[in-house]
RNA sequence: GCCCGGAUGGCGGAAUUGGUAGACGCGCUGGUCUCAAACACCAGUGGCAGCAAUGCUGUGCCGGUUCGAUCCCGGCUCCGGGUACCA
């Protein structure tokens, strides 16, 4: 028979799809339980990538392979459907987003749905859909509600604030202003990142390293905007302890450490001469205070004027236009000289009293600490490359810890920079009564931070490089805020019970140039006022597509509960996501946002877990061939034809290069999975993807590699579909242990999710069953339960063949025997010094001297001897014989 | 620069994490079937030498530990990703 897998598929997937196979089971009783989560898709109007199939189809062959094993198993799709391509897409032709929208998720659900992807339809969600949003807005509602408890480490309900007596007495205003300082949501007036390509504010995490917007490409420039902002940092601390418990790759749990960058060290604040102003910088070194011979502020520091002298004072405000102009690129360019100009100013070093000169200089930047830095040059390479620069004295203050006697007297003599540790020298001042010479890096912190804590003159202090999340948009198509800003200044949330706030109809999604959201045009929407006749107006700004996908898992749980944001006993059940497959690109951002989010939900005793995603995978990225010439040059893959496995150009015949390249349209080497589907069948674009190599390392896309696992499920339909080759009675010894083997191979290769190799496991069994010709009835009803999570389609069909009515999808998953995989012989390699000379097959329950005594006594062992007598013969059981001779 | 990965045949990759390097698949070579081709099937396939048995060599490079290293340690080179002077 052969393998029409185009009339297979079809049937099946129509099959699946009447009878709800996939339906997430009610019962939560069942105490096995498995919610195995993609991160969702956004529905680009291009349809689906063939990088999507490779990530859902690991989390359906997981999904697959959990039902058969007993649990109950929640495995849904939804759309991430808010985003910038369906509003420009608006402007240019006025089409509504929402009609785009829908548009494309009906390309991507059919796409899919084409793929046999075990997911259960009824739980689809739309983070468009105002019945999905109303739940976004009011979890905003409740981060604006929330103050965080620095005390506790918890989040807690601003009705729960006190607000302090002295503050108390003042009035009304006073004390709405030291509310809204609390809240974990906050309305303020930020110089943020403006891209005019865009018309929209890009957070500081979406602008990338040469001053382009992430999105568009277009250079960003700088703006003031009254925008929202969510108080993330004040979470760092439990978002970093939260990391340890996780099973996540170590790459992207350092990742986020190293975003939320955690460092200990001290406030220390400088007095300045002639001014009755301190400087307050932050240091992780407050020990090399003795070293530090000079200070640095960023340009923007709010002290700058009234720092710098009259004399001074051009030459500053020159640096600083300078400055201004420049993106975050030449600012921090290494390759490029520091720059920097004296203020005229001298700041007084606390530990010694002496005047050390106050500079400005741009990589110092204000986002970061506290914008000023106390300089230690002899220590500190950017310290010591300015200081080389401008003539600053250098004071070396360890005595380093090396060999070389003539790299010591040059570091000694500041002519060289030492950051390792070392005893401390040059650290005593009698005016002061400081002395921690001869003591080493931590008791040196201690003890300096210990003094500055008593003199009043800084404090231990940790730091974070989380900074405040920027949290609005000037788009239409986000939530909007649920937020009135009125005329007398108030600014008051909706109550839940006026949820949702739709968005308004309009006639232009053009946004403003000023910088306010197309929402703004909306007069009828926009304009309000509340019973007391107060007029207001509604926030024009909108979420950012984060909004959505920072709380989606929650919905799937119980997407249609329009009374409640979830069922707090089906969240008990289901929660916390036990499998997260998703690119690596959201490695920090969506990732860390989200957890954010839940841990404020856990606080406030709306989710029962603390953390969101026990376990997360990041696939790699499906990369494709791509060509150059000589020179560089790309060429496009129309243009390029094959000739004895080299690559040559159509039209000048220059020969190219074959290299390994992202998908792009300019390259034309994007590969389209229904172009795949249509030609081998879904169950083979399946199989391929997790053939390819380890799912989580990036791969190329090879078109004759689909031929390889394609000819593996023709050849496993043929022979399984053939009743000639189906026998009744007892198996092949052989054949059991081959099969049981696979079986154990398999599901520990699901497991820990290496689906190549349990894939190649397959193939070599029925390599094997191919070759005995006839297997019988229980083995093949086996092995279609084995390969059924892999190639649902076929094996359904094969399954079907084999005399079963109802579909195998809840079939139990084969238990493997070991019985039937102990070896009576072992071949042992024999090795003389590690090299392996011969193989013999022995016995498996000879102990290490009956294996010596057959070994040497083999001729070959005496002609690789030569007459020698063996040193030493190592025997490792079942493993390997080595024989050491002298040389 | 720093941080995190990685480097294995012509190609994608495998190796029970210290014990036979190259599983499985692609490609290639030869053969069967066919008028022929495709498909399918069978056999071979790291490199070098040899008719062969076999030998030498071989996991980016240099060194170390070990009876034994793709795996552990030290030092490099190159590639990929992240990040941008983080005090």
């Amino acid at each position: 028979m052969d393998y029409n897998f185009q009339e297979i598929e079809k049937r099946w997937q129509k099959y699946w799809e009447e009878n709800k196979t996939f339906k997430t089971p009610e019962d939560l009783s069942n105490p096995k339980k498995c919610y195995v989560l993609d991160m969702f898709p956004y529905p680009s109007g291009a349809g689906l990538h063939v990088g999507h199939p490779e990530g859902y189809t690991a989390t359906d062959i997981f999904s697959r392979y959990k039902r058969m094993k007993g649990f109950n198993v929640l495995h849904p799709m939804g759309w991430d459907a808010f985003g910038l391509p369906a509003e420009q897409y608006a402007i240019q032709t006025g089409t509504h987003p929402s009609i785009t929208t829908k548009n494309n998720c009906n390309t991507f659900r059919r796409q899919i749905k084409e793929l046999g992807l075990s997911y259960d339809w009824d739980k689809e969600i739309n983070t468009t859909d105002t019945g999905y949003f109303k739940w976004t807005q009011w979890i905003f509602i409740r981060l604006y509600n929330t103050w965080f408890d620095d005390e506790l480490q918890k989040g807690r309900p601003v009705s729960e604030l006190k607000v302090p007596e002295t503050i108390a007495k003042p009035g009304k205003k006073e004390i709405a202003k030291y509310v809204d300082s609390k809240r974990l949501a906050y309305y303020a007036n930020a110089r943020v990142w403006w891209c005019p390509g865009c018309r929209i504010v890009c957070a500081n995490e979406e602008v990338l390293n040469d001053g382009s917007h992430e999105k568009c490409g277009n250079r960003v420039e700088k703006k003031n905007l009254k925008q929202w902002m969510l108080r993330i940092p004040l979470y760092a601390e439990r978002l970093l302890k939260g990391i340890d418990s996780l099973e996540w790759p170590e790459g992207i749990k350092d990742m986020q450490r190293n975003w939320i960058g955690r460092s200990t060290g001290a406030e220390v604040d400088f007095k300045i001469e002639g001014l009755n102003e301190n400087l307050t910088v932050f240091t992780t070194r407050p020990d090399t205070l003795f070293g530090a011979t000079y200070m640095v502020i960023a340009p923007e520091h709010p002290l700058t004027d009234v720092i710098t002298t009259i004399d001074y004072k051009c030459t500053v405000n020159t640096y600083i236009n300078a400055t201004s102009l420049k993106s975050d690129l030449d600012r921090t360019d290494l390759a490029k000289e520091k720059t920097g100009v004296f203020t005229g100013r001298y700041a007084i070093n606390p530990v010694n009293k002496k005047p050390i000169p106050i500079w400005v200089a741009d990589y110092v930047l204000t986002g970061y600490g506290t914008g000023a830095i106390m300089a230690v040059p002899a220590h500190d390479n950017r310290d010591f490359e300015f200081a080389l620069k401008f003539n600053l004295p250098i004071v070396c203050i360890q005595d380093p810890d090396v060999s070389d006697p003539e790299q010591k007297k040059r570091i000694l003599a500041g002519k060289e920079c030492w950051t390792e540790d070392g005893k401390y020298i040059n650290s005593s001042d009698k005016s002061t009564g400081i002395d921690i010479n001869g003591l080493n890096k931590d008791t040196g912190i201690a003890h300096i931070t210990n003094w500055l804590e008593i003199k009043n003159l800084g404090t231990a202090k940790v730091n974070y490089k989380l900074r405040d999340w920027l949290f609005s948009r000037q788009r239409y198509w986000g939530e909007p805020f649920p937020v009135i800003h009125w005329e007398d200044g108030e600014v008051t949330v909706m109550n839940e019970n006026e949820l949702p706030l739709k968005l308004p109809e309009l006639e232009k999604y053009l946004p403003g140039d000023s910088g306010e959201s197309p929402l703004s045009n909306s007069t009828e929407w926009l304009n309000v006022t509340d019973k007391n006749g107060r007029r207001g107006r509604r926030e024009t700004n909108t979420m950012p597509q984060w909004a959505g996908s920072c709380w989606y898992y929650l919905r799937f749980i119980d997407p249609k509960n329009d009374k409640l944001i979830f069922d707090q006993a089906k969240e008990k059940y289901w929660m916390p996501v036990d499998l997260y497959i998703g690119g690596a690109e959201h490695a920090v951002l969506h990732l860390l946002y989200s957890r954010f989010w839940h841990k404020v939900l856990f606080d406030l005793g709306i989710v029962s877990t603390d953390e969101p995603y026990k376990k997360l995978f990041n696939q790699g990225m499906i990369l494709a061939f791509a060509y150059e010439t000589e020179s560089g040059a790309k060429v496009p893959g129309d243009l390029v034809e094959e000739r004895d496995g080299k690559y040559f150009h159509k039209e000048t015949g220059a020969m190219l290069n074959q290299k390994v390249a992202k998908m792009s349209k300019s390259l034309k080497n994007v590969v389209n999975p229904d172009d795949v589907t249509s030609k081998y069948g879904a169950d083979s674009l399946r199989l391929y993807e997790m053939f390819m190599g380890p799912l989580d390392v990036t791969k190329p896309w090879d078109d004759k590699g689909v031929k390889g696992v394609f000819g593996f499920l023709g050849r496993a339909f043929r022979f399984f579909s053939n009743p000639e080759n189906i026998i009744k009675g007892e198996e092949d010894t052989e054949v059991l242990k081959g099969l049981h083997y696979t079986i154990k191979k398999v599901e520990g290769d699901i497991e820990t999710l290496r689906f190549n190799t349990a894939i190649s496991a397959m193939m070599i069994f029925l390599n094997l069953a191919t070759k005995k010709g006839k297997v019988t009835t229980e083995t093949a009803a086996t092995f279609t339960k084995i390969l059924a999570p892999f190639a649902p389609h076929l094996a359904e069909e094969l399954w079907q063949l084999l005399g079963h009515k109802k579909s195998l999808a809840y079939e139990p998953w084969p238990e493997f025997n070991e019985e039937f995989l102990k070896e009576d012989l072992f071949e042992y390699p024999v090795s003389f010094n590690g090299k392996m000379r011969f193989k013999i097959e022995l016995p498996v329950y000879l102990s290490k001297d009956e294996i010596i005594k057959i070994v040497l006594a083999d001729e070959r062992s005496q002609k690789w001897l030569g007459g020698a007598t063996p040193v030493n013969i190592i025997v490792v059981p079942n493993r390997i014989v080595n024989i050491v001779i002298k040389t």
